[in-house]
DNA sequence: TTGTAAGCGTTATCAA
DNA sequence: TTGATAACGCTTACAA
């Protein structure tokens, strides 16, 4: 069953291509009259401009792309809704590709959106990709880093401040409980994690603790790799008693490690980075840092929305600082 | 900065684009030798072709359409997540809009998805846009409704068993606490949480029971609504012991408005369509109808896989029976 | 104010 | 085994 196409209203209606175009593109000048008959054609006809040809012949799709790690990870979807929402409002639209923090789906995925002829690309990155991507923003597609930066690759870029609040949690659990602290790093390869983790080991040295090998520990962000954190720090017989945790999945995955060797949750104090929904509903000793996934989503579509219409602006980088709250 | 075409490597190459299209999508004869060549100048020119001419001239875009009603329920990211993976594979992508279970956006989404002529849609609807709907069928674009049906308008189909398990439900907590029940419906213009309400007001009427009718809500499957019948159910003087909640989202509202009402979570039972991840972490009693989101993924994309090769397939219906799990 | 026609980057038919 | 070229559906100079 064919589509019907400009062609197929042009002749009903009795008149050119170029003025059916005209009409629906509100360009050039048309008469009322046709402009209304047109109109009528178009509808009783339901046709529906095929957006494939109009992107071949304008040379742009109004597509964006969106790489991510986890798809499932509350975070990112609340970052990429009103992500979305805002460049829906311009007209754009978003595709989604998923890359599990794997560099080489990662790069299939860049490919993918290029020879989809994405006008942007925003990259919440697995690192590893520098000179694809360098070759990228060469060739004029504007690409804007989320949440994670990637070292000897620069572009436009919004994060959030992973020192400040940091070295404030580690504070806080130094002060409070000494050495008797564990730690629960992400994947070092990731700026996100690493930044975390340099700001722990920062704080660690400039207060003089003494932190036990075997309680620091390196997941992968994944709430799998909480849970086995969880039952390598809490094997010891005399377990710590604070935890930082350096993102909300392994969090998770911390808690119901303590479920699994049958530990009351509030026996230990966990300070993570990321919150949990539903930290409310447990019984736990759980302070925050408190991201704002909202933010970051409305900043990283204004900056990929000004880049679009400003390829020559300078690199710009939003910083957000998030708050530690207890 | 424009891009690498076909041409600019048929020119570099000294061949046709005839011979380089041969030589990428490997049809038709072309020597070894010049194979070799064309292959490595591809390569010098990082040519990549463009899909948009690619579609336009093939007529088919390999892209799927989804529409969901929200993108941060758990829940539906988890069904996206396999549903994906599987198109994926045989090399379709999606592309995902958000309805917030509101029929005009819904219908914004169908068109936006014709218009990029996207080979199928697959459909967690709010229902409303049956002729729309219809038009789509019939001029040969698949449909795929996930999760709810939309009365009035015939199509492939993956849903839950919203009768069963809810009966049983049902049963359990009118024997357990009589007529001391409360219920959560969603909001009843959806299929799923109709059929879910039947099930209910079926199993009051066979057992006799006498609810009271501030304790039967209408919610939207948000937590905010969650929340809210919280309050309104706990409000009375002695509450209800047992409550069902329709869907995974107003039962975390619940637990939320009890938090805010100061009732501790294990005050009153609870039996939730859809589990809540975090549910081994709180104090609670709490049984759940168990989705299977993955099967439901898994099942969608295969349908729409068959669908695509076979056009003149019979209607197919897949109906999983999810279980109660204490 | 409207129409004609070129061209966007591919693929596929036909001829060589 | 290769090349010339029409065509996909639209937009947009340019002409009328």
């Amino acid at each position: 069953v064919r589509n019907i196409t400009i062609k197929d209203v042009a002749k009903t209606a009795g008149v050119s291509t170029a003025t059916i175009s005209r009409v629906l593109n509100e360009n050039g000048y048309v008469s009322e009259d046709v402009r209304q008959h047109v109109l009528q054609t178009v509808k009783e006809l339901n046709y529906l401009p095929n957006a494939v040809a109009r992107s071949l012949k304008q040379e742009r799709t109004r597509g964006i792309g969106m790489i991510i790690p986890d798809m499932t990870n509350p975070y990112f979807m609340k970052v990429i809704r009103t992500l979305q929402r805002q460049l829906l409002e311009e007209k754009y639209h978003l595709l989604y590709m998923e890359t599990e923090s794997n560099s080489s789906k990662e790069a299939e995925a860049l490919q993918f959106l290029l020879s989809m002829r994405v006008e942007g690309i925003i990259l919440a990155g697995a690192g590893g990709n520098q000179d694809l991507l360098k070759r990228i923003t060469n060739s004029g597609t504007p690409v804007v880093l989320l949440d994670r930066n990637i070292p000897g690759f620069s572009a436009d870029l919004v994060m959030e401040d992973n020192h400040t609040p940091v070295q404030e949690a580690m504070d806080y659990l130094i002060r409070k409980y000494g050495n008797e602290i564990a730690v629960i790093n992400g994947p070092l390869n990731i700026s996100t994690a690493k930044e975390r983790s340099e700001a722990v080991l920062d704080t660690i040295k400039h207060s003089h603790a003494i932190i036990k090998e075997e309680w620091i520990c390196e997941g992968d962000f994944s709430r799998d790799s909480g849970r086995s954190a969880c039952h390598q720090i809490m094997a010891s017989s005399n377990p710590p008693l604070g935890v930082f945790s350096a993102n909300n999945e392994m969090t998770f995955g911390f808690y119901l490690g303590l479920k699994d060797l049958n530990i009351p949750l509030e026996n230990i104090e966990v300070v993570s980075f990321g919150d949990l929904d539903f930290s409310p509903l447990i019984q736990a000793k759980l302070a925050v840092v408190q991201q704002k996934p909202e933010s970051i989503g409305e900043a990283s579509a204004q900056l990929m929305l000004e880049r679009l219409n400003n390829v020559k602006m300078q690199v710009q980088k939003r910083i957000f600082i998030p708050e530690l709250v207890h």
